[in-house]
Order: C-alpha cells, then sequence, then structure tokens
DNA sequence: TATTTTCGTGCAAACGATTGCATTAAGCTG
DNA sequence: CAGCTTAATGCAATCGTTTGCACGAAAATA
C-alpha cells in the first residue's frame, strides 16, 4: 500500500494541510514542524502522488517532445540525440521530465500531441521538426497551449517562438569558403524540399554564387532524401554532367557519409578530386574517412534553448508573443575540403 | 476552462459514471447510449484528464525509461536511439507512452527512478544498461515493481527480465571468423570493464581463442570507455607491441570507427595490414570507409522484446520470474575485414 | 488590561476521473 | 398478474493532493 499524505500527517502530528505546505516549503510553516515533518516522510519513505498533485494544482512538470511522425526513421539521425540531450538537460535542472509520444502516420502524432494537450499530461511542448503546413503547430497555436518549434516554423513564423540556426547565413558563409579555396563549380545536395532546414541552406548556397559571381545551376542542386542513401543517387547524377562539380555542399552529415562512400567507390577521391562540406557536425564528422569540414550548429544548444523559452513560457501567464532565438554555428575545418585548390 | 466528464454527462444526458463507462467501453451500457454519449464527446471535444484517471485507476498507461547516469554522453552513442525506438514502438502499439527522467549523476538517476515509481508515474520500467552493483535495479527488485533490463543484468540476472544478445557466442563467432580468414594474431578491444557487454564479449574471444588453439595474451586485450575517442589510445597500445596483431576485434562501431580513423593516421591499412570486426551494426558502419563487418544484433528488437516483456509483466498480477529472451544476432560481412588471408 | 496583529495550523472543498452497489424498468415464467 | 431475472443506468465514495479560509494563541500595541 502506497504511504499517502495523510499517513504523514498522523505520525507528524499535524494536518495533512500543513505537511502539503512544508512540501512547497512554505514559509508559513515554523522550523520546527518543518523538521518533523520531514522527519516523518523519511521515516515513512514518503514520496507524493505525481497524479493526485497534478489534478490538485494542474501542474505537471512535464515537457511533451513530439518527434516528426515516421519515428521509425528519424530517431536514426543522431540529430535527435543531440537535440533530446540538450532539452532533457534543461528539463532536469529546472525539475520537469519529459514524456513522449510517437505515432506512425502523421495523423497519430497529431492525435498523440492532442490527447497530451487536452489530457493535461505536459505543461509546454517540444516541437522537434518544422514542415510547410503542419496540423500539429497549428493546433497548438490555436489552443493557446505554451510550445516552441526547434527549427524554423513556415507559417507564421512571427507568432510562434522557435530557436534555430541561422542556416540562410551558415548556407552561405560554406559556399563562399569552398569558392575561396577556388572552386567555381560547387554543387548543392539537399534533404527533402519541404523542410524549413533545406530551403535555407539551399538559399544561402544560390545567394552566395550570386554574390560570388559565380552562375546558379539547376542541375547543380539535387535533393533527396535526408538520410544516407539518399546521398547515392545524387552524387551519381552530379557525376553525369557534362561539367561535374568539383565540390559540393551537402545538407547533412549523416547524408554527406553517404555522398563520400559513394564517391569513393566511384573511384572520385575526397578531398583531391571533391571537396566535401556539410553541416551538423555530428560526432560521426570528426570519424570519417577524410574527417569531415562540417558547420558545428551545436545541436545540444538547440534543445537547451528551446526548453529555456518553453519554460519561461510555461511560467508567463501572458501568452508571449513569438520570440525567436538564434543559436550561433561555425566552421569546423577538417580535412574533406583540403587545402586551397590553386596552391 | 477544461470540458470534464460531467459535461459530457449533462450533454448527453446521462451520468457520469455512464460516460466513464461508455470511455472504457463497458458492455453493461446500450448501444444507444453509446452513440449518444461518443457525440457529446466529439460535440464538446472532450478529452480525458491523464491524472483524474490515473489517480482513480492507478494506472498510468506509461512506460518509464532509465538511462545510464551520464545521459550527457551516453545518448550520444545511436545504440540509445535504436533501443528506444524500438521501445516506444510496441509502447505505442498497446497503448503506453513514454516517460523519461534524466540525472546527471548516478545519485541523480537513483532518485529519478525512485519517485518515478513511489510517485506512480508509470507502470513499469525499462532499464538501459547493466553495470555490476546497480542500485537503481536493486531497488526496482525491493520494491516489486514491474520492470526489465536490456543487457543482462549481474546481480540475481535469475530472478530479472531481461532481454539480451547472447554476446558471449558472438564474441565467440566472431574471432572464429577472424581465425578462419587466416589470421592468427587478434586482439581485442573493448569498452569499460564494468559492463556486462564487455564482459561477456572479451570471454566469447577467448573462448574460441582457446578453442582454435590459438594463445590469450594479455597485452591483446585493451579496454577503454565506449566512444570513439578511446579507440586511438586502444590502437597505439596494440600497434608499439613486439607482435603487433593483423586484426582487431571491437566491442562497439563507435569505437571501431575510432579504431580506424586512428589506423588510417597511422598509415596503417585496413582491411589489408589491419582486419577490424565489431558488434552493433549501426548504421554509420555501413557509410565508413571500409564499410566495417559487424555484427547486426537487432538493436530495435531488443527495445521492442523488452517492452513486449514489460507489458507482460504488468498485465500479470503475480510477481513473474526472471524471465530470459535472447535476440539472434548474425554477421553482417562488408569490407573491413578483407577477404582469406592466405588466398 | 483590552484590542489588534501576526503567526502557525487545521477544516473542508476542490481537482476529474473510476467503480461497487443500489435502483429502476422491462422482459419472462408459470 | 405476481414474482423473478436480467439489463441499463445512477449514486456516492474514493483515489491523494492542494489551497482558500477560518480559527486560536501568542505577541505587539495602545
Amino acid at each position: 500500500m502506497q504511504v499517502t499524505i495523510k499517513d504523514v500527517a498522523r505520525e507528524a502530528n499535524v494536518a495533512p494541510s500543513t505537511v502539503s505546505r512544508v512540501i512547497a516549503n512554505s514559509p508559513r510553516i515554523s522550523q520546527k514542524t518543518k523538521e518533523r515533518v520531514r522527519q516523518a516522510m523519511e521515516d515513512l519513505g514518503y514520496y507524493p502522488n505525481v497524479h493526485a498533485r497534478s489534478l490538485a494544482n494542474r501542474t505537471t512538470q512535464a515537457i511533451g517532445l513530439v518527434m516528426p511522425s515516421a519515428a521509425t526513421k528519424t530517431l536514426q539521425n543522431p540529430f535527435f540525440s543531440e537535440v533530446i540531450r540538450g532539452i532533457s538537460t534543461k528539463a532536469h535542472q529546472n525539475g520537469y521530465s519529459l514524456y513522449m509520444t510517437t505515432g506512425v502516420s502523421e495523423e497519430e502524432v497529431y492525435e498523440g500531441v492532442v490527447s497530451m494537450v487536452q489530457g493535461r499530461r505536459v505543461d509546454g511542448v517540444v516541437v522537434l521538426y518544422s514542415r510547410t503546413d503542419d496540423k500539429v503547430v497549428q493546433f497548438l497555436q490555436e489552443s493557446k497551449f505554451p510550445f516552441v518549434v526547434v527549427g524554423k516554423p513556415f507559417s507564421d513564423s512571427s507568432q510562434v517562438t522557435y530557436v534555430d540556426t541561422d542556416n540562410y547565413l551558415a548556407g552561405r558563409e560554406v559556399t563562399k569558403y569552398l569558392h575561396q579555396l577556388g572552386h567555381e563549380c560547387i554543387a548543392f545536395v539537399g534533404g527533402s524540399q519541404d523542410l524549413a532546414v533545406t530551403q535555407e541552406r539551399v538559399g544561402g548556397y544560390k545567394t552566395a554564387l550570386m554574390e560570388e559571381g559565380l552562375p546558379v545551376e539547376d542541375n547543380y542542386i539535387v535533393s533527396a532524401p535526408f538520410m544516407t542513401t539518399g546521398g547515392a543517387d545524387a552524387v551519381k547524377r552530379l557525376m553525369s554532367l557534362d561539367h561535374p562539380p568539383t565540390a559540393v555542399v551537402v545538407s547533412d552529415d549523416m547524408m554527406a557519409l553517404g555522398v563520400m562512400s559513394t564517391l569513393n567507390e566511384m573511384g572520385i577521391s575526397v578531398p583531391d578530386q571533391m571537396a566535401v562540406v556539410s553541416f551538423n557536425n555530428l560526432f560521426i564528422a570528426e570519424f570519417s574517412s577524410p574527417p569531415l569540414t562540417s558547420v558545428e550548429i551545436n545541436i545540444f544548444g538547440l534543445g537547451f534553448e528551446a526548453t529555456n523559452c518553453l519554460i519561461e513560457q510555461i511560467n508567463e501567464d501572458a501568452t508571449p508573443y513569438g520570440k525567436r532565438v538564434i543559436v550561433p554555428h561555425y566552421l569546423v575545418v577538417r580535412q574533406s575540403c583540403g587545402g586551397p585548390k590553386n596552391e
């Protein structure tokens, strides 16, 4: 049988309400009583029942996590582990725990979120992706429920709080970097086009080309699913062009791995015959061969900051207007781009 | 304001208890009433409050996840994403959701588990690691709370339910495989010695050597933390021996990556001068260069099965004796071991 | 000393469900 | 048609907390 607050009250010779106030460390209780009650709690091995507590004070001390629908595929990208690590760190610091539902289809995910929110299972929600036209974000917005998204939400970004990398800038910088190394034919391999990240990075890439006076060729821009396998097709397509590129910007380390692996099979050496630069700087970037030059976007920080914003939002009563946090990034140079090309 | 069961009851002209029974789909309610109530729920947008429900029927429909203490480091290994994927798939199928606390220190993790269990926040727990002398497992056992561990628990394994790979066998097979390829000097690089996995795999390795009539040399067995960085030191130590090995069994793909990367720096080619075989068959195994020969242990399956056992355990009233499930493994041959050595 | 403050605590009503038992209305049986 | 079974629903207690308000005693003030 569970030890309840009443048992503690009896043991300490006080009313349950007093025990409750001791737990909340209310200043209205005398020091002496507090100690007596704490002793009793200890003796009896008392732990408050979370549900009773949540029910009474309408708070859960839990944060919901929303993952992309094909949870199946997605969790494979270390990106998510890293964000979660950031989220859970901050959450833990503030006494929140994490709660996640998954769903196979988009519809299931949506249902999960709705019942999580309406069922008052969590105090706030972190959305780990952003797609065009997303029901989940729309729902959260309409219910005025505290939430923040990691990545840039498409619709109404002005109204929702989000934490993101300046992917546009990063795409631009990286492209310029390749140009500085002497490359003139720079391709872009990106993930699914309906993801905000892809669009931003490709946008930066194009801008850079234009700023540097290089032509923007549609043939040089290929997209494929985010995972490694997609990389292979992309490469083959690029290398079969009349003027194959000498450098390529890849939208994600995982995909870059696939790209390099394919290049390797085709007997094209990186970085000598093809420079590769990518984003995210996952830990694998360091251990691929050659080690990847990649943009460190501080994934952990994204999660951490997002949670920070969320908690702020939960604690404020006023519905806050969209806040936007940009986590800084920087290029980590390793060997996949080689040195200047005209050396 | 939240829509409660009473609102629905009023709308449908029935008592709250009836609504409750409709939710539970009790056969005691007539079809007609059920439909009327369901309509009312729909109209009002009713979602049951999880906490009220949990409080009343002493069930939570949630499963707790316990990660190793340095959650910080750990989540980086894709192993965990994969188990979680397995767990969440099975959990979702049965209407359970996941709940995780993290802690920086071992003590914090322990506290998290205790309050999760005593606070009745979850119906059962899956433990994602197994170390010698673990307080968490001991606590769960003493409280007779449903739990299962992924990996082999050290103490009292007979009493606790666990799901595991036959790491001993796998270690043995892999070593024999290398011998078959013609290697006589085979080393072992493993993770932290107080993890069950390491001990088992190294055990299998030794047995194989003995069975094959090869000497077991202590110099050939090095251990290092599980992550990639550890690999580097290990390799250097091995290569500075009088008779460096020609093949190495590495306890984890991540570490193998580190090992290969170091070998690469040292100008030692894989597989020509050194064969490498490892475990887990993480997706990166496929995209490293050369692609890793690795033991597929079906990490997803481990999580899935574990959850399966857990749910069984939750639904049975009798405290079940330890059940043990072994998920089959098999070797995936890629290029890191090359062909037979004496060809 | 009488009166007001302050302090520490207890009472009892929520919070939103579930569930054993009582109740009522039909439907059967003889 | 009385008596009994069965089916469908309602009543009210319960789950374990929190919290607004009331209350009494002690301390401060006049």
